[in-house]
DNA sequence: AGTAACTGTTACTTCAAGTCACATACCGTC
DNA sequence: GACGGTATGTGACTTGAAGTAACAGTTACT
């Protein structure tokens, strides 16, 4: 009788047992680094990741190539755990400043409970230089970050040229400043958190108030529907801040 | 007759004879490590080094303990040239804005002069994780800032307690821009500069807002006396930006 | 039974960091 | 002029982690 994989489908179905096996494996070991950093300390050793997944090296090197992978599938892992907190946040109905307010509280939430994989991914080591996936992590934020911030332009009319510098340096203000909150923790979360807040806000604010809109705390605006990766910004020039070295509106004594 | 140098000094002269040689002779290696940065690559093997200056590894070694310190000695370095850069324009005199202006442009000038050293000190290898002289180059940066800022918020009146956060903000926020930037170099470096200026603007600006100060792009701040290094930071809370929400919706616990 | 895909192991190579043992040069002291 | 303290330098080593090679067992489809 034929009740053969092969008769049905044309081809061994010895190839096909195993498909799908291999993102689990690597799942795994990837759960296992996880285990090692929070136990262990800053680095992370090839043999140690092994060994905690009850393997040795060889077997971790069939599911990642070199080391540079393994971190690049945490990095993955660790964008996702902070985008899925994040998204929610920056989506969230209610001003815009309660969403700033609640995407920087999430970010720090995150960093507060994974601060080892957040230090790993933060310097990367194992991935040498410059072109193997260079931060894929951070690049992934950014990206969703330039999509966001161009959306909010463009909401306002406002040209989205900056989006994506914007969206680099806003990513690298919060980053920092978690770093330096977790090597210091030397104020409260809730503090921290109320700091950078306000100083993305008044950046927010002032950039649109560049651009003749004047926004308040309890000011909407329009939820972002986030377009599925980041265009690679549109438009648009920086605003001429200085009245005396061009155009634009009355000088920002508003 | 004794015109020996013990009989003056009560010491043997053959000790002091190389007092001040070690500062020439580090400062030669780090020229080496500059010189291997700019040639070659990413990393930066010790042997390489050592071969720079004409010499083999053990020398190296007897004037830096490890790699890392070597790299610290850059690290050093390359805050030196970048604060030499970045101080004179802060402390400029000229409105808030021009001077503002003035530094992130100094900023992306040095990095675009010294990508390699930028790049390595971005990401340290070496210096493996926690403890031993964590980025004492951005902590000097951002220490810097942290006083400029807090001279800044004092000048008007406000508290500094979020000169500490703000000036690590700031400072990540040029950086990151900095490095996507030198990875892209996707828009001319004056466009950045203009976009990152806006930002950096728009927070500060907005930020005195709060504090009910307008400052208009044009208006002197009186210039900064930066004191010798910062001030651990004054005291003050976040400004209560929501005058509707009270306490933190996002993000759970402090 | 034969075999394609996995499972896993021990033992190796490689490469850079860092150390050891040893030899030489300068120059002030005696 | 011999002595010796501080430097100069080298080639050959050790160590540790990344990564590889060769080999052996298991499962389940053909």
């Amino acid at each position: 009788m034929n009740g053969s994989v092969k008769a049905v489908t044309g081809t061994d179905a010895r190839r096909e047992r195993w498909d799908g096996h291999r993102a689990d494996r690597r799942r795994e070991f990837v759960e296992a680094a996880l285990r090692v950093l929070e136990s262990g300390g800053t680095d992370l050793p090839m043999e140690a990741v092994a060994a905690q997944a009850g393997v040795t090296k060889p077997v971790l090197y069939r599911y990642f190539a070199d080391k540079a992978a393994l971190v690049d599938a945490l990095a993955e892992r660790g964008s996702q755990i902070l985008l899925s907190r994040l998204m929610p946040a920056i989506n969230s109905d209610g001003p815009a400043l309660a969403r700033i307010r609640a995407a920087v509280g999430a970010y720090f939430a995150v960093i507060d409970e994974h601060p080892d994989l957040y230090r790993l991914l933060a310097r990367r080591p194992g991935t040498d230089g410059a072109q193997a996936s260079t931060e894929r992590d951070k690049e992934l934020i950014s990206t969703t970050l330039t999509a966001v911030i161009s959306d909010a332009l463009c909401r306002f009319g406002l040209g989205s040229g900056g989006a994506e510098p914007w969206a680099h340096g806003v990513t690298g203000l919060v980053h920092s400043t978690g770093e330096w909150w977790l090597r210091r923790r030397s104020m409260s979360r809730t503090r921290v958190v109320e700091y950078v807040t306000a100083l993305i806000w008044s950046a927010f604010t002032g950039i649109l108030r560049e651009g003749g809109i004047v926004l308040g705390p309890q000011d909407p605006v329009p939820a972002c529907r986030v377009p599925a990766a980041g265009r690679p910004a549109g438009t648009g020039s920086p605003p001429a801040l200085d009245p005396a070295a061009g155009p634009i509106p009355g000088g920002g004594t508003g």
